[in-house]
DNA sequence: CTCGTTTTTAACCACCATGTTCAGAAGTTA
DNA sequence: TAACTTCTGAACATGGTGGTTAAAAACGAG
C-alpha cells in the first residue's frame, strides 16, 4: 500500500498533541508505517513538523476564508450567525491545532503565520466593534484573544470527551457574546 | 554565594515557558549558576520539574484559598468582587503557570493536582449557578473551563506585554461575566 | 586568618533519538 | 510473469543530553 502524506500528518498530530517531544518511531507506530518511510517523505524531523504546521495553518485559513471581507452589517444576529459558522468550522480542527500550541520551536516562527491566518477574524471583530455591535470599553485585541481563549478551552473539553463539537461551538459563541451571568 | 532553590525555579520556569524541552545547561545559564549545582539541589531532571510544578501548584492553591468555602450569598456584586480578587491574585502567576500548560509529562500526572487546586473555584461557581447568579443553560464544568480559558488568554497577553496585570484581570472578569456584546 | 561548606571546572560514561545506507520484501503496473 | 516502485528491517554512525565523579576554587562564619 502506498503511504499517503496525510496518513503521516494525522498520526503526527495525534501523537505530538499528547507529547510534543514524541519520537519519530512513535509517530511511525501510530501511523502504522516504518520509521524509514517517514524519512522518504520528510528528510528531517523539522521538515515533518513544518509540513504539519503548514497543513494545519492552511486548514485554519480555509475556514477563516468564510469570514466576509466586506463591512459587517449593523445587524447583530447576522454577526452572530457568521461567528457561529466560523466557530463550527474551526471546531473539528482541535486535534490538529493542539500541537501548534505545544511545540514551541515552530510556534515562534509560526506566530507570524498564526497572526496572518487570524487576521480576517480580527478585522471582522474590529469592524463589528466599530459599528457598535460589540462593547467599546475593551481593546479589540482582547476581544480576539478572549475568543481564541474560549476556543482553546472548547477544544480541550472536546478532546477530553466532555463536550460534543456542535455543543462546544455553541458554548463558545454564547459565552463570548454574553458571558456567564444570567 | 549560596544558591537558593527559588533562584533555580525562577530560571527554570522562565526558560521552560519558552522551550519545554530546554536543556539543564540552558536553565543553569539562565539562573547564572553551573549545571552541576542543579544536580546538587535536584538529583534528576524530573525532580526539578516536579519541584517546579509543585511550587506553582502551591502558589495557585494559596490564591484559591481566598475563595470562601461557605455558600455564596445571593448578591451578584459580592460574587463578582471575590471573583475579581481571585483573578487579580492569579494574574502574577502567569509566568509560573506557562510551563504547566506546555510540559506534558508532568501535565498528565498533574491533571489530578490541577483539578484539586481548582476545586474551590469550581465549587464556588457551581454554587453561584445553583443560586441563580449565573446562567443555567450551560454546564457548570464549561463555566469553569471558559474562565480558565480567558485566564490563559490574559496571561498570554500580559506575557507579550500587550496588557498590564490589573487591566488583564479586569478584562477577564468583565468578559467572563458579560461577554463581548454591548 | 582559618576551617568547613558550597560552587565550579573538567573529564567521563551511558543512553537515546536522529539520520544514513542498503538489501530485500511487498506491492503495483503492464 | 516481468519490470518497476515503494516500503521495510536492520545495521551503523553521530551528536547531544542526563547523570556521575573528583579536585580545585570561591565563599562564609568564627
Amino acid at each position: 500500500m502506498v503511504v499517503k502524506n496525510e496518513q503521516i500528518l494525522d498520526a503526527a498530530a495525534e501523537v505530538l498533541a499528547r507529547r510534543p517531544d514524541a519520537t519519530l518511531q512513535s509517530i511511525a507506530n501510530a501511523a502504522g508505517i516504518s520509521r524509514t518511510t517517514i524519512f522518504n517523505k520528510y528528510p528531517t524531523r523539522d521538515a515533518l513538523l513544518d509540513a504539519l504546521a503548514l497543513d494545519t495553518l492552511m486548514r485554519i485559513g480555509h475556514v477563516m476564508a468564510q469570514v466576509p471581507s466586506e463591512e459587517p452589517s449593523g445587524r447583530l444576529d447576522e454577526f452572530i450567525e457568521t461567528l457561529a459558522e466560523i466557530t463550527a468550522g474551526l471546531m473539528p480542527l482541535g486535534p490538529r491545532t493542539t500541537f501548534l500550541r505545544l511545540v514551541p520551536s515552530h510556534g515562534n516562527d509560526l506566530d507570524d503565520h498564526w497572526a496572518d491566518v487570524a487576521t480576517p477574524l480580527a478585522m471582522y471583530i474590529g469592524q463589528a466593534q466599530a459599528h457598535g455591535l460589540l462593547r467599546g470599553d475593551q481593546p479589540a485585541r482582547w476581544l480576539v484573544a478572549s475568543y481564541i481563549g474560549l476556543l482553546f478551552a472548547a477544544w480541550d473539553e472536546v478532546g477530553q470527551g466532555e463536550l460534543g463539537a456542535t455543543q462546544a461551538a455553541r458554548l463558545v459563541v454564547e459565552s463570548w457574546m454574553s458571558g456567564a451571568s444570567r
